[in-house]
DNA sequence: CGTGAACCTGACCGCGTGGTCAAAGAAAAC
DNA sequence: GTTTTCTTTGACCACGCGGTCAGGTTCACG
């Protein structure tokens, strides 16, 4: 039990148990109804809670969503991050984007709420989008254009390469009731998702 | 002056005024802060009127998120709908995307509004996708089948041919916020997006 | 088993918000 | 000019919601 890092974190065995389930609650309600729309009440119900008791453990309404965008950013990150310069173009682009999309299929909810967030400007996320996001970004999209202009995949601009990947897999998560509506039952979205994104991207990067 | 149609209809010019004004204004407040977030104080000074003066021409504040919602359907279907089962397949799926993101570039808060409601899993649109925009879609995928069938474009799925143009159109209105502050200052997302589209649209549907 | 800290709750509060209403103020109709 | 209908508003109300608090209960630890 060593106490390093971040002041003050005692961690107790209920601790960790309420403050899991408090921010588990909050993500499916948030993601379902929004920062407003989403009530104390309905969270603490999701997790078992009572409300005072909730707000034993979280200081307010915004912190719990804070909290939750904040733990969201590396998550979010991480299957770009996972680019590697060093590898084939190709495989590390459709990788990217397998990724991504395992992420729409396995984290739907992370998705709405991300979604959300950006939908009304960002009004949380804009600083860590403005640093972490685009300096990963552009220092990836570096790499891409490298690949690009050295002729090892079709010459592409590589900000809205990474845009259509964002667009093409989050769709799935994002408007999962329109496809799911749209198709009809007896369908996979995410499965038929992954055919249909391997032959796009494979026709949009194969070179000449 | 005729009294034809639907019952009780005087529209005076004050009314007419009136009403378009609470639109554009619940248009503006709801597309940015969502129906639970967005409060009938903030539509009716956007509106430039009082209160009750609003409620005065509409019933409550879900009769005007109804009355947007459904007067943004036929918007919504016209691009999908101008595709001709006659026309040269590329020109006429190329032009469909770029018609979508004409209406992404001019009608980003309406794109919004309808993210908006499909994120909550379409409380309120839901009977106008399952049978209106389902419908539609099945109309034009069994044409674009056809074509892809006939060796007159590359062979896809064209349902999720259809989604990809929505996720990628969408994507520029829907998370302009996170699009501009990745590419930073001195970028036209759209035109950029414009040159990137054609390309992938392209390369994706080029035979042979 | 005792004691202090951590955990939990019922009752409560203030405020913002959707919506009402009676009555005043403009337009239109005659 | 008068009446009638349409339009507008200030004052008001009920309620849901975020948040507080005093006090009770349970737990960890010696």
């Amino acid at each position: 039990m060593n106490d390093e890092g971040r002041a003050t974190r005692p961690q107790t065995r209920i601790q960790q148990r309420n403050t899991t389930a408090i921010l588990e609650a909050a993500l499916e309600v948030f993601s379902a109804q929004g920062f407003r729309g989403a009530t104390l009440d309905q969270i603490a119900a999701a997790a078992g809670l009572s409300k005072p008791n909730l707000l034993y453990y979280f200081p307010s309404k915004e912190a719990i969503h804070l909290e939750l965008l904040r733990g969201l950013m590396d998550d979010w990150l991480a299957p770009l991050h996972a680019l590697d310069p060093a590898g084939e173009p190709r495989d590390e682009i459709m990788g990217y984007m397998r990724r991504k999309l395992e992420m729409s299929r396995e984290m739907p909810r992370e998705s709405r709420l991300f979604a959300n967030e950006v939908l009304r400007g960002a009004p949380h996320m804009m600083p860590a989008i403005e640093t972490g996001l685009k300096s990963l970004v552009d220092e990836k999209a570096a790499v891409i254009r490298g690949w690009s202009e050295a002729g090892r995949i079709a010459p592409v601009d590589p900000y809205h390469l990474i845009f259509s990947i964002w667009a093409l897999t989050q769709h799935y998560a994002d408007f999962e009731a329109q496809v799911r509506a749209v198709l009809g039952p007896g369908h996979d979205p995410y499965s038929e998702a992954g055919a249909f994104l391997d032959l796009l991207f494979t026709r949009l990067l194969a070179t000449g």
